[in-house]
DNA sequence: CCCCTCACG
DNA sequence: ACGTACGTGAGGGGC
């Protein structure tokens, strides 16, 4: 059966454009919109599969209806020209792809799409508009549906004639009169001054049309609205004129000129090539592929090797560099069970089955010699897995998945088909795509398993030189080798000891917690008067701003909100409001930390063994999942107790924490050279305090504690990126009251203000921000006409060098700690990193030799204007460790 | 699978 | 006028 698929292309692009960052390609050609057009094109293709295609075009500025309405489109601003020079782009992308594209002087893309619906419609002929203007609604009928992008591109609404009725309770011809009465600002349609969507809805369904209404205007409710209309009874009609798209424009082609099979893929497969449409291309060719696959896979010889014949390739451990592949059932490396290694050469690719190699001992002599150099993927957790095999790692002097991430952290994927994908040409299968996921999740055995993984080793080998010259080109290559690499050694070992958790502890913890929860539940239904969901938003902003009256302060996108800044706010107004929250804080603890700890509780050896992800955030620091360690409560009494289950893991050990005192503030001090603030932590000032002094002009002594806290948020927001609007949130004052601070603390520190402006002009200039260490983030989004977009990439490119910074410094510690803690001949091990934090566990007389060696390593990681300053504390448990 | 909420630095 | 604080991970609800 015959189907018709009509695209509004300036519709589709102007959505793309705003939706996406504004990429380029090498050669600088702009290409959001285009991808993001092609990206909703290629969904649409393969959804309807339809028989005709067409994209219409606006053509030039001057259309009919402005021979009507001078003013038409006349408040909408100038095309950006970033935008403007990707048209010819998309157009020829149709052209390769075989889809017709049109435009007509004088017309506007909505007028080509309504005659071609008018005709689709005429030979019952099913037909979908592919738009984000609801203009287009009227065309709707019983054959011809609208496809509407909702947010971005890559989500769409379906309208036919009952959807159209259930939302507006209109047939698809009155959106025409909808308009007419409510106008369109961005078309500049002025339909009657003072009515809304609201009103206009009101009217039409009493009297169904503007004509109608206009003949009843003496009927209508309101003194109001009665002048209104009928003082702009011409201007009403001649906004339905104006939103009425034309089914009769003079085209030249009819619909049998759009016929459309489908496009040839080695013909767009270049074309997308040279604009980076990685994603695109991939989906391209995996879609004919299956056959270059295997094709691929046939050019590898792979080795197996079997206890009898792994005797003849021990004299492949002489070769200078290997790359090396662990590959498990499972992400987490900590249980997951090892299924097999690879082993590539430039010429020789080796699959050994995990039982194989731990009986290789020429295997084992290298993989434990720290001369012999290994590439690994995500060494850190080829590492751990392997040395639970009774298999010691070392010498892992490259990793594939810590330069791609070095190079670019702002990366969406670092898994090794990602890194495929971007630097090699060629693609690897994603893991996801071989064994699964979720349910659907199978083993892989035999010679697809041999296969799936040496194809990873050979890739590794191409990858290893790449990304090496990549991380020199980039200044990348000192960071990535003194401290990024070692660091994710250090890591490795602290993952693997473990911190010791206090089971007992931690069971009656559960048990208070819980029956606390349940008085809380009780006193919570008998104060609302029913049952219900406490842990449902939905349920709970019901009871609360339904039944109970409370005002609604603020709403999400699906409903109420009813997070704490909000119920903090209401409490002084129900009893109840106080009990929810406390309900939620317990509630919180008993399911994230008492439950979530347990199951990660390992019967083993008693310990909690988290992951620490070194290739997820964007700005060096780390994060840690499985559980996150780097998030245990300490801002309340209540969850800080929380703490006392971490225990040392010995008898007479002590758990000691040492926190960096204002790093980040330091470090912006020095990076900013401002005199002030450089003084300020000279005198070793209490920080705060004496921002407080300088915004609000008074002596140290005079200082309030609200007026710290005030400054205090001030410095948060210096730290983040200052804007207005974010502090005023987050002190519950008014706008100006927050532009005020900032400015005064501007005027105080002229030196940040200075360093600000410039991180900023510097971001623009270059599309990328530093750290100390020169670590690396790319703002694509820096010089977006965007302005969310624009000033998102703006706070960052603040944030992101004090941030990243402050993470370079530790980890550099972390990597000089290892040694001088040998040095000093202490058993002391670290275990935790939390940001700014280091914890150990140490026997009871180390520790004023550890402060010490611990205070020194991190205080002297790198040299600023101004001193670091670390706090240590240690006790029996994390809780006495503050 | 997305949204909301909330824990940390 | 626009509508945000920076960086994360996890659990529960609901479609």
């Amino acid at each position: 059966m015959d189907k018709l698929v009509l695209i509004d292309g300036n519709s589709i692009a102007f959505r793309a454009f705003y939706a996406l960052p504004l990429l380029t390609n090498q050669q600088g050609t702009y290409t959001n919109a285009a991808y993001g057009f092609t990206m909703m094109l290629m969904k649409v293709l393969e959804e309807e599969k339809p028989t005709h295609v067409l994209v219409a075009f606006d053509a030039g500025r001057v259309t009919f209806r402005h021979s009507d309405y001078e003013e038409y489109k006349g408040k909408r601003d100038k095309t950006p020209s970033e935008l403007s020079e990707q048209f010819p782009l998309i157009k020829k992308i149709l052209d390769t792809m075989g889809i017709r594209h049109h435009e007509l002087d004088g017309y506007e893309a909505d007028d080509i799409i309504g005659t071609m619906a008018c005709q689709g419609d005429q030979q019952k002929m099913k037909t979908t508009i592919v738009t984000g203007d609801k203009d287009l609604l009227q065309l709707v009928t019983e054959y011809v549906t609208v496809l509407m992008t909702k947010k971005g591109v890559s989500d769409a609404q379906r309208y036919d004639i009952a959807e159209i009725d259930q939302r507006y309770g209109l047939t698809p011809k009155q959106i025409i009169d909808l308009k007419g009465l409510m106008g369109d600002s961005s078309d500049n349609i002025p339909g009657v001054p003072g009515v809304g969507e609201k009103t206009a809805l009101k009217l039409l369904h009493e009297y169904g049309s503007v004509e109608e209404v206009l003949a009843h205007i003496d009927k209508l409710p309101g003194k109001k609205l009665k002048e209104r209309v009928a003082e702009h009874q011409e201007q009403a009609k001649m906004s339905k004129q104006l939103a009425t798209i034309l089914c009769e424009t003079p085209l030249d082609f009819d619909l049998s000129d759009l016929e459309y099979h489908s496009f040839d893929s080695a013909k767009v497969a270049p074309l997308f090539k040279q604009l980076e449409f990685k994603t695109l291309l991939q989906r391209i060719s995996s879609a004919d592929e299956e056959l270059p696959v295997s094709t691929q896979a046939k050019d590898l010889t792979i080795h197996h090797i079997t206890e009898e014949n792994f005797a003849k390739w021990d004299s492949l451990f002489d070769e200078d560099q290997l790359s090396l592949f662990v590959e498990m059932n499972h992400p987490n490396y900590h249980r997951a069970e090892v299924l097999a290694l690879a082993l590539s050469s430039e010429e020789n690719h080796l699959y050994i089955p995990i039982s194989v190699a731990q009986k290789w001992e020429a295997f084992k002599n290298w993989l434990a010699d720290p001369k012999k150099e290994k590439c690994a993927y995500d060494g850190k957790g080829a590492h751990v897995a392997l040395r639970r095999y009774g298999l010691l790692a070392t010498g892992i002097s490259f990793d594939v998945m810590l330069a791609s991430y070095l190079i670019n952290p702002s990366e969406s994927g670092h898994e090794l088909s990602d890194i495929v994908t971007r630097k090699l040409d060629a693609s690897l299968p994603a893991d996801e795509d071989v064994y699964g996921k979720g349910a659907k999740r199978r083993q892989l055995e035999g010679e697809e398993l041999a296969v799936h993984l040496t194809r990873k080793t050979e890739a590794m080998v191409k990858l290893q030189s790449i990304l090496e010259e990549e991380l020199e080109n980039t200044g990348l290559s000192s960071l990535f080798f003194q401290v990024e690499l070692p660091v994710s050694h250090v890591l490795a070992e602290m993952e693997w000891q473990g911190v010791k958790v206090d089971k007992e502890g931690l069971q009656e913890l559960g048990k208070e917690l819980s029956s606390r929860l349940k008085e809380l539940t009780s006193n919570i239904f008998d104060l609302a008067g029913t049952e219900f969901n406490i842990n449902s938003p939905k349920q709970l902003g019901e009871i609360l701003f339904d039944r109970l009256g409370l005002p609604v302060l603020k709403k999400t996108k699906t409903g109420y909100s009813t997070s704490a800044d909000v119920l903090e706010k209401l409490a002084p107004q129900h009893e109840i409001v106080e009990e929810i929250l406390h309900y939620r804080q317990v509630s919180k603890l008993i399911s994230t930390y008492v439950e979530g700890l347990m199951k990660e509780r390992s019967e083993d050896d008693g310990k909690i063994h988290t992951r620490f992800q070194q290739a997820i955030a964007a700005t060096g620091r780390l994060s840690s999942t499985d559980p996150n360690l780097q998030n245990i409560p300490i801002r309340m009494e209540e969850g800080r107790r929380i703490r006392k289950v971490f225990i040392p893991s010995q008898e007479n050990w002590l758990l000691l924490a040492a926190d960096y005192s204002q790093i980040e503030l330091r470090v912006l001090a020095h990076l900013s050279g401002d005199e002030n603030l450089i003084e300020a932590f000279h005198s070793n000032m209490d920080i705060h305090t004496k921002t407080a002094m300088d915004v609000f002009d008074v002596e140290a002594d005079d200082v309030t504690p609200e007026m710290r806290r005030h400054a205090k948020a001030v410095n948060f927001g210096i730290v983040y990126g200052i804007s207005d609007y974010g502090l005023s949130q987050n002190l519950n004052i008014t706008r100006k009251e927050a532009g005020e601070f900032i400015e005064r603390y501007l005027e105080s520190y002229p030196g940040v203000r200075k360093y600000m402006d410039d991180i900023v002009k510097k971001a623009k200039q270059d599309g990328y921000v530093t750290t100390m260490l020169d670590r690396r983030r790319y703002l694509p989004d820096i010089n977006s006409p965007n302005f969310n977009r624009r000033s998102f990439a703006e706070r960052t490119a603040m944030n992101t060098p004090i941030q990243g910074s402050a993470a370079d410094i530790i980890k550099k510690a972390m990597v000089e700690m290892k040694s001088a803690l040998d040095e000093a001949h202490l058993s002391a091990v670290m275990l935790l990193q939390v940001h700014d934090e280091l914890i150990f566990e140490a026997p009871e007389e180390e520790l004023e030799k550890l402060t010490e060696v611990v205070r020194r390593v991190m205080e002297d990681a790198v040299e600023l204007t101004v001193p670091l300053r670390v706090d240590v504390d240690a006790g029996k448990t994390w809780y006495d460790a503050k």
